[in-house]
DNA sequence: CGCTTGACACCGT
DNA sequence: AACGGTGCCAAGC
């Protein structure tokens, strides 16, 4: 078996790892997860998520942009998923929006 | 005063 | 080197 290939974790990873501890029915913002890792790519989580192989286990959807949008999710023709899902867990999208965003803003701890 | 749009800036793959 | 599932700021309406 090939192993022994990344020594060094994945910036990805780390995102995974934060995306996964959302609590059901809140939201964060790629941001809070660039400030949570003590960075400011914010691009570079979106793209983590992007590449994220286990969208199956990891809520990718319960993050969005910091000013409320939904963003893209697997192509912004598919954001309606996205929608979807959140209104499943209780929070409430208006026209590809989150109403009461901010109350729904989820920071992850120190 | 509040919302929307555009441009530029940051980081990692 | 270029491209993102972005963010923040400024200007316009």
């Amino acid at each position: 078996m090939v192993l022994s290939k990344m020594v060094t974790v994945s910036f990805e990873s780390k995102v995974w790892e934060l995306c996964r501890k959302i609590p059901k029915g809140k939201l964060t913002t790629y941001k809070e997860i660039g400030k949570a890792l003590h960075t400011k790519a914010y691009r570079a989580v979106g793209q983590a998520l992007k590449k994220n192989k286990n969208t199956h286990a990891t809520p990718c959807h319960r993050v969005v942009n910091s000013n409320g949008s939904l963003g893209g999710y697997y192509g912004k023709l598919n954001s309606i998923r996205k929608i979807n899902l959140l209104e499943k867990e209780g929070i409430k999208v208006e026209k590809g929006r989150i109403a009461n965003f901010k109350e729904k803003l989820f920071s992850y701890p120190c």
